[in-house]
DNA sequence: ACCTGAACACCGTTCAAGT
DNA sequence: ACCTGAACACCGTTCAAGT
């Protein structure tokens, strides 16, 4: 965000959020781009969430008039786009396997990773997870080399790169599911580790819920349970190597 | 649906989507409730999609005006919570545990009846898995005895209550991760055994993509990954009692 | 008690018109 | 080429008023 935009932003602070500046002096030409448009409403949505991002509040906190929206963006649907790729520009940079570790530490660090962005990110979790978005060939093909570099590590161990890639996709829906679910609770005002009351007359429920919860998904359940998958990889290599 | 309902419905068919019967004729007290304005918003979102639910649309298609639904509901947000309860009755009733198989048939098969659930009533999905919803402890406590059941057929097979929340757990947030991936390439208009097309110059990914895809999980490929997490459980389960 | 239309604030989008 | 307000169709919700 430059200076310009930053003398816009503090204009529209107090003003009422019906679509325009309250000075109604005309903005210069080339003082908007598409890229500011994008970065404003992701910031907004940060601060409203994105479900309460409108076109004629994004226009008053870019101090602009709502229809200008409409120049760089034919639709609300292609703003969204926009939010999105952006967004999975970002997350993929996160997904470089680390190097010199071997494969299990490799894809505990890349989950762990990505479904601490996520939690720190609950506009681009949204954006990504939480609706339908179209991830257009070229996006994906970014994340080629990256992948490569993970599969390679795998098969270096004794993957196959059927059972590389299986596994990969594994632990990513295994993720999106906790990170989704975290969400929700999140959206919904409750804590992720909330215990769940125990039902006393279900003995074994309710020794297990001791230790654990229903509705969402903690910290270190998610940990633990990650772990509990790469043993179950790693005892399967192994059991396929001594056969 | 009963008779009288359905008169409504007919007449309400060519009619104009906003908000009345063109016949102006006053329904008579009583011939609305809380349960039809629920099934009818449950039937029009399997037409138009939830995102395109409106009132005026349900009221419409209803045969009464659009003001009479918020006698029996303060709000939108709470007519959709009532679907979104009716949607949890639907599948929990889908997830009592088969009896008379072993542990891991007993999984496979719970699981893979909720994704084809979920995958048959998009509408459900929606409700359950792409926005937040609290799961109200009333709601809950139904859950109790079949997930005590299938506890106790883990317990039995030697995993700890713990183990086997956990286990139950991580198929969960696996099922519901595929789901929702397919959901969202559904919404986008791809099929999900789309192939990805393979990048040439990456030879152990492009190996890979032959039997896989990236975009989505198909029917075969969550079967084959389903299996692959019990069979780890299992070995899992192996190694700790020959410890 | 139950059902209704008029009215309001808000939204996404189009369009003709400014610079 | 770029920015704008007026205008439109639609939405969720309130309220005073019917029966």
């Amino acid at each position: 965000m430059d200076q310009s935009m930053r003398r816009k932003l503090a204009k529209a602070q107090g003003e009422a959020a019906s679509g325009r500046a309250a000075g109604s002096t005309r903005v210069e030409r080339g003082s908007i781009s598409a890229e500011q448009i994008v970065a404003g409403a992701l910031e907004l949505a940060e601060e409203i969430g994105i479900d309460s991002l409108t076109m004629p509040k994004l226009a008053a906190r870019l101090g602009i008039g709502v229809t200008s929206i409409y120049w760089y963006f034919r639709s609300k649907e292609e703003l969204i786009e926009a939010l999105t790729v952006e967004a999975a520009r970002t997350f993929h940079a996160l997904m470089t396997p680390p190097r010199e570790v071997d494969w299990r530490t490799a894809l505990f660090e890349l989950f762990s990773r990505l479904r601490n962005a996520m939690r720190a990110n609950p506009v681009y979790c949204d954006l990504l997870f939480m609706r339908g978005h179209r991830l257009s060939d070229d996006a994906l093909m970014h994340t080629w080399p990256s992948t490569e570099a993970l599969i390679a590590k795998l098969a270096a161990a004794g993957f196959s790169p059927h059972e590389a890639l299986q596994n990969v996709v594994t632990l990513s829906l295994y993720t999106r599911g906790a990170v989704v679910l975290e969400r929700q609770m999140q959206q919904v005002g409750l804590p992720a580790d909330m215990p769940t009351p125990a039902p006393s007359q279900f003995a074994l429920l309710s020794k297990a819920l001791e230790t654990q919860t229903m509705r969402g998904i903690s910290d270190g359940a998610y940990v633990e349970q990650l772990e509990a998958l790469l043993d179950g990889m790693a005892l399967r290599l192994k059991e396929k190597q001594t056969a």
